[in-house]
DNA sequence: CCGAACCTGTGT
DNA sequence: ACACAGGTTCGG
């Protein structure tokens, strides 16, 4: 009877991992962890017996937030899963355990890249992070205020000290319905262009969230289903364009796969 | 800005 | 054997 809660981050799919969770976790508290891989965690000891107050999230980080004041961190890397069940039995890529009063809540990567921290202030990890789409800061004068410099869109789009919670396949699907090139110049951005973007950014997540996420390998939900959102990429992975059928383009900018149409986005 | 590094696995 | 994968960080 074990939750498999998901994997994969970006913003839309460590949403849905925290509206899984937050039943689950508030007001349970922390009575041990197990750290199998210490290179995922510092400071085990400073966890115990805490009790969790909120799950909340910033960009593509999931906070635990306790009673007492600071709170356990997560990043799911590339690979990272959560998955909340009661039976002690290792699972495969088990890193980190933790032993809450409502249940075990264990973390899973394959890759290791996963990383989960203990803050005493979540200010600090978030004053360190960029605008959260789904915030109150996300205004069109502090959107507008980002996109001044030289660079490309999709650099803007990946930077998580600047906007955070897009990564490589939403930011793929924000340009391409925002009809913009993603090696356009920032600071070149009609005003037009710049609303269009901005609003572009929370419609996509929004419906990527609703979605529950984008499952392109082995995700699945708690009942074993999986997302939606795959069945809604309009260009990642694409090699026709859905609105004029022209070739897609795959080139890699920002170091990663990028995918466009060069008829509409320009 | 890029590429490498950090990891492990899958697919060609 | 090589390319590629939803992540971040670092050095040049």
């Amino acid at each position: 009877m074990g939750y498999n809660i998901l994997k994969m981050p970006e913003l839309p799919e460590v949403e849905a991992v925290r509206r899984e969770l937050a039943p689950l976790l508030k007001g349970a508290r922390i009575e041990g962890i197990d750290v199998r891989d210490p290179r995922i965690l510092l400071l085990p000891g400073a966890v115990q017996g805490k009790r969790i107050l909120e799950v909340s999230r910033w960009g593509k980080y999931l906070l635990f937030e306790f009673e007492e004041g600071g709170c356990l961190v997560l990043h799911l890397g590339m690979t990272g899963q959560l998955l909340f069940e009661q039976d002690q039995t290792p699972k495969k890529y088990e890193r980190v355990r933790l032993k809450l009063s409502s249940g075990h809540l264990v973390f899973c990567d394959q890759r290791r890249f996963g990383r989960i921290f203990v803050y005493e202030r979540k200010e600090n990890l978030i004053s360190a992070l960029g605008i959260d789409p789904f915030s109150e800061a996300y205004t069109p004068e502090n959107f507008s205020a980002l996109c001044r410099g030289e660079r490309r869109l999709k650099d803007l789009l990946l930077d998580q000290r600047k906007i955070c919670g897009i990564g490589n396949i939403y930011a793929s699907e924000i340009l391409f319905r925002a009809r913009l090139h993603p090696e356009r110049r920032c600071k070149d951005l009609t005003e037009e262009e710049k609303g269009r973007l901005f609003l572009l950014i929370p419609q996509v997540l929004e419906e990527a969230i609703e979605g529950k996420g984008t499952t392109i390998r082995d995700f699945r939900l708690p009942g074993g289903e999986e997302g939606d959102f795959q069945d809604a990429l309009l260009v990642y992975g694409r090699t026709c364009c859905v609105v004029c059928g022209s070739p897609i383009i795959r080139k890699t900018i920002a170091s990663r796969s990028t995918y466009f149409c060069p008829r509409c986005q320009r």
